[in-house]
DNA sequence: CAGTGGTCTAGACCACGTA
DNA sequence: ACGTGGTCTAGACCACTGG
């Protein structure tokens, strides 16, 4: 008897790690505040530096702590929250100055997009690139599809392309009557593109929220945004301002 | 001159890794087959055990591969969409089949919920355990907290515990008025009891989706439910049956 | 029991940001 | 130039699953 159940089952060292260094973050440090570096912490806790950036990594995809290469690990904010398909039902750009167009050119769309799209295979599409800034930083890229036949009117020679481009077409898209729109939401990895833009390194864990606009029981709009998973807290149905304090052990929120 | 660029922009191995592995899952593997053991896989690419793990993670992580212990990868179905409050407003355990309650017991919720739910500290409240299965599979965790001033005619005594006592609070509720919910998506790594309940390892990553139930501008009932990430695609406002085909290069959809 | 993925080590070198 | 995090290696052992 005693011995109490004797380790027989040993947590593995970085998770156990993760533990130690998340009671260490709520109880000693700040908000902004640089950690010691990678070599100096693994020698501190008597570990490897591959088995310490396993506990750093998980506490990045939990949005504890950001890490920049040449610069340091710090302590993160909370998670911001950004409010997505709030605006009750809306076309994109319509009395929305969170996002900002880019620019628009046509393109022949991934195979998922046409499908949904309905348009043929190498059909091109209006593309118009978007970026959402939310509290001073990049916290979304989107690439939103726009067939030809959704927006008839726009004369397609004045402005070829860039931002005044992108304009015209959430502009014209605004004419047809919003019949609703459907949001899903995965995770996914950052392209090269969307992670520069992001600020972020290739690969990074991003939420994918792909939304179709309906109008007329068609999909007139596809919209396929990747929000940077480790800053944001994404919001359906309100404004997305509450405060969440952080709950030590473990997830999020 | 030419030479064009030679590789100014050395990608990293397991970068290239992953789009190579992609492919070929695309083009030589089909659902469910299993893939040559890592040591067998390294050895084929010529590289360390440690990057060829790296791609895999990232596939993993994409939901394109399933790794188990002991058994080995296998190749991933696309993911499931799976309905989050798509029935406009209701009530948790209203007209709903999709989850299965598991128990109930009074519990002090952690801080950040009992500030949402406007309760005092270490003040308990009904936690009621459920679990969602889809397809056959689980897919979500759920801990639902009810504040006792939420369900005033629950009799405390005939039932104290279990599935009863679950359905039991979920009744009392759908008596109040629901004004809305919100919901908000954001990512977390599975603790060690929701991991087990998702046949997972503890720290896999999971969608954390919290839903504040508000009658008469309070929070009537919070729900932190935990899905999935590797095999879920949340769904918003609609019925979540869509059929996406698979985008090679890289995220998801 | 053999074979799988999961954990861990102790090194090395590279890419990047800052000074 | 220096210090940071990012990548990579070649091993070792452990935990789990299945026959």
């Amino acid at each position: 008897m005693g011995t109490t159940q004797l380790e027989s089952v040993p947590e593995p060292k970085y998770w156990h790690l993760k533990t130690v260094l998340s009671e260490a973050l709520d109880a000693e440090f700040s908000v902004g505040e640089i950690l010691p570096n990678e070599r100096d912490l693994a020698a501190r806790f008597g570990v490897a530096r591959a088995t310490l950036r396993q506990a750093l990594e998980q506490l990045e995809l939990e949005g504890r702590l950001q890490r920049r290469r040449g610069v340091g690990t710090t302590v993160a904010p909370p998670r911001m929250g950004v409010a997505v398909g709030a605006h009750g039902q809306a076309w994109p750009g319509e009395a929305d100055d969170t996002w900002q167009p880019l620019d628009c050119m046509p393109a022949a769309p991934p195979a998922a997009v046409a499908g949904q799209l309905g348009t043929g295979r190498e059909e091109p599409v209006h593309t118009v690139r978007r970026s959402r800034m939310s509290h001073g930083q990049p916290v979304a890229a989107e690439l939103l599809y726009v067939p030809a036949a959704s927006v008839p009117d726009l004369s397609a020679i004045d402005v070829p392309s860039g931002a005044a481009r992108a304009r015209a077409v959430l502009r014209e898209l605004q004419r047809l009557p919003l019949q609703r729109q459907e949001n899903a939401v995965e995770l996914g990895s950052a392209r090269a593109d969307d992670a520069k833009e992001l600020d972020r390194l290739p690969g990074a864990p991003v939420l994918v929220v792909t939304t179709r606009y309906l109008a007329a029981d068609r999909t007139a709009a596809l919209s396929v945004a990747t929000y940077r998973a480790d800053t944001c807290r994404l919001t359906f149905g309100d404004s997305g301002d509450v405060e969440i304090h952080h709950d030590p052990e473990n997830q999020a929120s």
